[in-house]
DNA sequence: CAGATTTTTCAGAAATTTTTGAAATTCAGA
DNA sequence: TCTGAATTTCAAAAATTTCTGAAAAATCTG
């Protein structure tokens, strides 16, 4: 009985660092960082590198880099166990969390350089006075108000506690 | 003096198409299709698959796919002139509307498919009694309940008005 | 229907991204 | 300082994505 739910359980974790890792690759990040974080978030316990090499089957150097990536990002924390040299690597469980995580990142990563390109491309056709001129300012002008207004969304959505999130979304859904 | 001005916009405007193009890619959609939007975004009437072609300097066969995938999206529509056989395109250049059309695109890549993972995921660990089976049920289902407010945000977001965004990002931002 | 024009398809080429595996480097304890 | 374990780097290989160009198919016109 003991086996059997052990079986289940592998199959369906299995099943999900598969299917999330797939899934990175729609939303921008590649496989491998993708199941390293779907492993991590559904470990028990910390995991080495070697110990992600081996469930994953990759190789040092990938698993390594994108263990590394995930802890810029904030996905995974260091973990140092005392009187050991390894480290450990702990995922972030707070769906909340990581969804704020990604969310900054997203933002830091789409938002910000369209804010850029948008607001040089207004300022550099500023006061042509052609019509084409006129019509490529005012759609520039328009991007850049918008994009702006995004940016600040972004910001202000990173910063939400949960709690606060499920209240304007009872309003918004309600 | 009318040069000068035709210069500065065309080069504003090469700048534009250039750095949109090459944040699509950070977006995860490829380099070509970016540029061909903001090709139309910033032009003052249709165009041609020919013209799109020689102004990007790009096969027949890239810019077909990416023109007909800009219309799957809804970004583009196809205009017919009486007594012309070839196909013209417009973009849509409204900033919002723009922005609805890709929220409805990620929804439907991004969100959709993880929510179908997580949901079948917690399905299956269902009723497994082990700490560690019930530690990564309670993980999928919290997934799963994330997931799924963020696809009815997302579907709130998409259906809205201009004008209603506005006012909900007012409270948000005030 | 014939001929001309436009759209669509697709196999191979090119470009880009990801992964490997081994060597170099860092680090802590003896 | 030396040793061995662990981390980090990186050039080359593999995988994936994008693009080309030409051929095929579809569509219009007379």
């Amino acid at each position: 009985m003991k086996v059997k739910a052990d079986d289940r359980l592998e199959q369906a974790r299995e099943e999900f660092i598969a299917q999330w890792g797939a899934m990175g690759t729609q939303w921008g990040i590649n496989r491998t960082m993708a199941q390293i974080h779907a492993l991590l978030m559904t470990a028990v316990d910390p995991m080495s590198t070697d110990e992600v090499m081996e469930a994953l089957e990759i190789s040092r150097g990938n698993a390594h880099a994108n263990l590394k990536e995930l802890v810029a990002w904030g996905l995974l924390r260091v973990v140092v166990r005392k009187g050991e040299r390894r480290e450990y690597f702990e995922a972030e469980k707070d769906v909340w969390r990581i969804f704020t995580v990604v969310a900054r990142e997203r933002k830091r990563r789409e938002i910000d350089p369209a804010l850029e390109v948008v607001r040089k491309c207004a300022e550099e056709s500023r006061g042509i006075t052609t019509p084409e001129g006129r019509a490529f300012h005012e759609q520039m002008r328009q991007l850049e108000e918008f994009v702006e207004f995004a940016s600040r969304m972004a910001d202000r959505v990173a910063m939400m506690k949960h709690g606060f999130a499920i209240q304007m979304a009872a309003k918004l859904l309600g």
